[in-house]
DNA sequence: CCTATTTATATCGCACACGATATAATCGCA
DNA sequence: TGCGATTATATCGTGTGCGATATAAATAGG
């Protein structure tokens, strides 16, 4: 007996987070982000001047994958990258006036998206809590299993 | 007011299927696969002898990822690709001895991440068939957005 | 105060994903 | 039968992710 991929509760989030990052590709593509450079500026729309370990703990990404990131959109002038003064090891990401007027063209991305998947919100609210559930448990096993 | 990433299910899965990817890398490191790797020597395991379209089919993939990740494979020793003489078009993907022997290597390895997750079946049959219906929905909008 | 350790970021190499395009084989149909 | 359209796979370029390692700044302990 051979489980195949569509059994696999791994599969299921594989291909959804696949699907998912299609369907905002198609909505990004007009305001020139790619979904990661969308989830970073979305984090910096929050709350603007932190550090790249600061971004780096909510979206759970290392140096390595945000510092070419934030060097690309530093390009593209939607942000400034400086080494804090406080602290010269830490580098300040700092939203530049084009990338705070950014915000609002990408205002319409969210209800977009809604309006493709068409659940209703506690439907997704549910889903999004019990998946994160899911990330915590793995990250959990996988910090005990490393101090065994 | 400004989503958070937290907030949003795309991050949701973005960030469970890194989790995943990762707790399934710590398994997979001792039989020398990666985890797409995996999910394609699973699907062989099912079925064996398809094509790189079959394939694709199933694991959502086209075949400028899985050419290259079949290739790798190839060079491992774990499949081999030929031309379907019925159809020159199409590449056969089969299971070498060494393929099909890696099958019992990797049979710890859903129970391992069952228990990592620690979850009752009956739940995780639960979300994956729910994340299995968003995909499903962003899937279809797509097509019917790309018919417009 | 001076060095060993820790912390924050960057660099490198590899393996995906995927849009765009190329190539070759097969099919459809006049 | 011939040829344009379709199908199956491959190639190319770009942008992630991440393990391993490097580098530089800050901290800690004698």
């Amino acid at each position: 007996m051979q489980l195949t991929p569509p059994d696999m509760i791994c599969f299921a989030l594989y291909s959804a987070q696949h699907a998912m990052q299609q369907a905002y590709a198609d909505l990004l593509d007009d305001i020139g982000l790619t979904y990661p450079q969308y989830l970073v500026m979305t984090a910096l729309w929050a709350e603007d001047g932190r550090t790249v370990g600061a971004l780096g703990r909510e979206l759970r990404l290392e140096s390595n994958t945000l510092t070419p990131l934030l060097k690309r959109l530093e390009a593209q002038g939607q942000i400034l990258r400086s080494r804090d003064p406080e602290d010269e090891r830490r580098v300040l990401i700092r939203l530049t006036e084009a990338g705070r007027a950014l915000q609002a063209r990408a205002a319409h991305v969210p209800g977009c998206l809604a309006e493709r998947i068409g659940l209703p919100v506690e439907d997704l609210v549910r889903l999004r809590d019990e998946i994160h559930g899911l990330s915590d448990r793995l990250r959990q096993a996988r910090q005990a299993a490393s101090e065994r």
